[in-house]
RNA sequence: GGGCACGUAGCUCAGUUGGUUAGAGCGCACGGUUCACAUCCGUGAGGUCGGGGGUUCAAGUCCCUCCGUGCCCA
């Protein structure tokens, strides 16, 4: 039935009761009655601590616009939500709330602290997903997933135990990313480096048995731990010292002098101090010297007992006393200013300290060569293409992963070992193998992407193997930032096909980041953060997400602009109104599917075949994941052709009294909004899903509707090509009368020279006093003296406006149009003339440039003619 | 140091098999309140598509090079 609609959309009552209902109704869910091909996508997981930021937003759109599309076509969608235990973060909050309480973890134990980061998660661990849901996320919250679920822990168990069963867990003693803050170790991925303005301290290293070698280093204290003194092999300056030893200042310690061609002549002195137990670099220079390591550092990084002297102190108050000591003994030259790239922790920014530690390391080349192997045959596709590149390298370089972590939040290492013997027990069973009591649970958890990398199969029920396994696995879109390519992506497809031997996904689509209306990235220091949920309170979740989705390009970073979500929430109202007119002029009709085609009217004809083009463009754009390019058309199509042109010529047949024709007027309006409603509909759910229950249709609901499909009956080129040339000749008319203040309001008469489009142009006089004011057109062959003339292509049109017309201004009016015209014909001539062009080009494309240039000589002589009489006249 | 991306109107951005006169929003100028919409309607100004070279009948789009910006990796 027929509903009133109000003045505006309410679109926060609209939007959660819609939502409830949806959900009420199941329409989330896939139908597991159905024969549909499924379309899966696992949704990433955010940190159940969270709240929703822009990222989640533009995430979400695309993804729950994906998953409509596909539900609208009529597959099984499913899109599977869930959190992620969020290792660190939750457990700072957690360690945050007992220092309040005067306490801290170690002091309340570990079976206490898990307890209470439980209940943590348990008050503030809902945020998210109601964000979600206002945002319009179609999920099946029913299979929702938390990664510290038994389900997922028992996945976790059964992955970790079946890599140490496959050989391809070790755990080692090995130099590694240690955060002191945080005390624990941290991969590779999760340290970022930063430039900053540090110092380069040149000193001299005195050689045993008399001479010294100039060495410079920007981390002083780690002199305490050096095992040897490098210089390059072929280096004359430091030749003669290779093979002798060198003392560590204050300490005295003996230690080689080396010779290694990795050392870089150029930097510093030329020669480098070795530090294997505190850097990288040197590490691996030291196991191919056989160097001994020396660790001088405790884990909250103070220096411990190997630092002499210096024991006890921070790292930074040591790099000073010991400079200060060193300078006093004489053998300090300078300190200059260095920029330098220093190790700093993702989380916090505090500088990473390389420390041999005993970690739990996966073995990954043998994961990784099937992963390169999915991507380079085409199994998966990266989407923009680009990535798969950064992917590649990334993969063809990668490190043994580090999985433990000394947190007590997390899945806890599946294994015991005898610290006696070093012997190493994984259990899926959370037993150790006898009961003799000599076995230690290790203490460590492991990564929490260790867990996530087992997502897309893991909140299907793996390892059981599930009927939801069975249906869903593959997924098909993997949807997120480019930013957790590496950390996350890569380590999916890595595991499912160690796991399940396929892929997690078939489609990789990243999005870029959000920043802020001035490419800025946001951040709470700066003060541009942009909230999403007080976009959704103040402009509706469809203006965000309509926002987000047609204001990026995939991989690309976009800026997110007020402005576009005001024009966003305002492109909403029209479609509101364009319904709203509608409804209000259907009387009791209830016209459904689609017009009768060999009785309507040009403008009829048109807009359909327009609407057809659209369908078509936005089927073959979705094809190609460009959605923002179809989401922009749809809009374009909307406001700029339907609202703009045809609603408003429909207004004749609406308000005359042709009963037929004002019937099919009707239909052909609700037939075109009705499939503008279908194609909006996974960029604005809601109000798309609002208006659609309010106009006449079939069926329950728009978000389990059929997706149109376009219908080439309508297609109609003749159609198109007058009606373009009707609206041009509107907006000159339009133009001319602005020119010329012609009082808005006056309505005026025009005469069409009679020539081939006469008799079409004057019987289409309904659509010309609609848009520009004209009562009449009659044909004549008969000039009157005070006019402006209008010129498109072979369609002549004079404005009689007497007493308003100056000569000169006319003239110089059509001068600059036959200007224009005669540079566009020079172009075209010279371009018709090329043999090349007639004989290479597209015959399509050359048979256009022919038409144009007819238009256009037709457009001259009629200017030009006009110009003469006006020549006479003056 | 290696790799990748970007550079289009004053600002923020689209522009995907190379093909009309390169588009949008915001901003700007001028004009509009009767019956869908001022969250609006109409008209207009504004661009040698970062510079240079090349391929092609045809380049914002493909190739090379330089400049600038950003990101990733070392």
């Amino acid at each position: 039935m027929v509903k009133e609609l109000t003045k505006n959309f309410n679109f926060s009552e609209a939007e959660k009761r819609l939502y409830q209902w949806w959900e009420e109704q199941g329409y989330f869910k896939p139908d597991m009655d159905s024969d549909g091909e499924p379309f899966v996508i696992s949704m990433p997981p955010p940190n159940v601590t969270g709240a929703l930021h822009s990222g989640h937003a533009i995430g979400a759109s695309i993804q729950d616009l994906m998953i409509r599309h596909a539900r609208m076509k009529g597959r099984r969608a499913l899109w599977v939500p869930g959190t992620d235990h969020a290792g660190i973060a939750a457990q700072l909050q957690v360690e945050k709330q007992l220092k309040s309480e005067g306490t801290c973890r170690e002091e309340v134990g570990r079976e206490e602290f898990l307890r209470r980061t439980w209940q943590w998660k348990e008050e503030h661990g809902g945020l998210i997903q109601d964000q979600l849901r206002r945002i319009g996320a179609s999920c099946d919250w029913e299979r929702e997933r938390f990664t510290m679920d038994e389900g997922l822990s028992n996945a976790v168990k059964e992955a970790f135990v079946r890599l140490w069963e496959d050989g391809l867990i070790y755990r080692g003693t090995r130099l590694i990313n240690w955060s002191p803050g945080l005390q624990t170790a941290v991969s590779d991925l999760e340290v970022e480096n930063k430039e900053i303005d540090g110092k380069l301290y040149y000193f001299r290293y005195p050689i045993e048995g008399g001479g010294e070698i100039p060495v410079a280093t920007t981390r002083p204290e780690t002199i305490l731990g050096d095992t040897a003194v490098a210089v390059h092999p072929d280096d004359d300056r430091y030749k003669q010292h290779i093979g002798k030893h060198a003392l560590v200042p204050m300490l005295n310690r003996r230690i080689p002098v080396i010779a290694d061609e990795y050392v870089d002549r150029e930097f510093g002195t030329g020669a480098l101090k070795v530090t294997p137990g505190h850097d990288f670099n040197d590490y691996e220079l030291g196991e191919r010297h056989n160097l001994s390591i020396v660790n001088i550092m405790n884990k909250d990084a103070t220096l411990n007992e190997n630092a002499g002297p210096y024991a006890g102190m921070d790292r930074f108050a040591g790099r000073e006393k010991l400079w200060a000591d060193m300078t006093e003994a004489g053998m300090t030259d300078a300190v200059k200013p260095h920029k330098m790239v220093v190790p700093v922790s993702q989380r916090g920014g505090e500088i990473i300290e390389p420390l041999v530690s005993d970690q739990w390391f996966v073995t990954i080349q043998p994961l990784a060569d099937k992963a390169i192997a999915a991507v380079k045959d085409g199994r998966i596709k990266i989407v923009p293409e680009h990535f798969e590149k950064v992917y590649f390298h990334w993969m063809e370089n990668i490190q043994d992963w580090c999985i433990s972590r000394q947190l007590w939040w997390g899945h806890r290492i599946p294994a015991w070992y005898k610290p006696q013997t070093g012997e190493i027990y994984a259990s899926r069973d959370n037993i150790p193998p006898d009961d003799s009591g000599d076995w230690n649970q290790e203490e460590d958890v492991l990564d929490t992407w260790f867990s996530s990398a087992l997502w897309t199969f893991s909140t299907l029920g793996w390892p059981d193997d599930t009927k939801d396994l069975q249906i869903f696995h593959p997924t098909n879109v993997m949807e997120t930032g480019y930013d957790i390519l590496f950390f996350w992506v890569a380590r999916m497809i890595m595991s499912s096909l160690w796991f399940l031997d396929e892929i997690p996904f078939d489609t990789v689509y990243l999005h870029g980041l959000v920043r802020d209306g001035d490419g800025r990235k946001m951040s709470k220091t700066l003060g541009n953060v942009i909230d999403p949920n007080e976009i959704i309170d103040e402009y509706g979740a469809d203006a965000l997400r309509f926002t987000l989705l047609t204001g990026s390009s995939p991989g690309n970073d976009m800026n997110l602009a007020i402005s576009r979500v005001e024009h966003s929430r305002n492109f909403g109202n029209k479609i509101w109104q364009i319904s709203r007119f509608i409804l209000s002029n259907l009387d009791s009709e209830q016209p459904i599917g689609k017009p009768e085609l060999d009785k309507l009217d040009l403008p009829s004809r048109w807009i359909l075949s327009e609407l057809t083009s659209l369908t078509d463009r936005v089927d073959r754009l979705f094809e190609n994941h460009q959605y923002g390019e179809a989401g922009r058309r749809i809009l374009s199509f909307m406001w700029d052709e339907f609202a703009d042109w045809y609603v408003e010529i429909s207004k004749h047949a609406l308000y005359g009294d042709d009963d037929a024709a004002r019937s099919l007027t009707r239909q052909v309006l609700v037939f075109v909004l009705d499939t503008c409603l279908r194609l909006l509909h996974p960029f604005m759910p809601f109000i798309t899903e609002e208006l659609w229950q309010a106009i006449p249709h079939k069926g329950e609901a728009l978000i389990i509707a059929d997706w149109p499909e376009p219908d080439e009956q309508f297609l109609n080129e003749d159609a198109t090509s007058v009606m373009e040339t009707v609206k041009s000749v509107v907006i000159d008319i339009r133009n001319a009368r602005n020119e010329y203040s012609v009082d808005p309001g006056k309505r005026i008469t025009a005469l069409v020279a009679d020539g081939s489009a006469a008799e079409q142009i004057a019987s289409l006089d309904y659509v010309f006093s609609r848009l520009c004011n004209v009562e009449r057109i009659e044909i004549t062959s008969d000039v009157p003296e005070q006019t402006a003339t209008i010129v498109s292509g072979d369609v002549t049109l004079y404005l009689p406006l007497a007493g308003m017309i100056d000569f000169a201004a006319e003239k110089d009016r059509l001068q600059s149009e036959l200007a224009e015209i005669e540079g566009l014909l020079e172009r075209s001539d010279k371009l018709l003339s090329n043999e090349n062009f007639v004989n290479r080009a597209n015959p399509d494309v050359v048979q256009k440039e022919r038409d144009k240039n007819t238009d256009l000589k037709a457009s001259r002589e009629a200017v030009k003619e006009r110009l003469s009489e006006l020549e006479e006249m003056a």
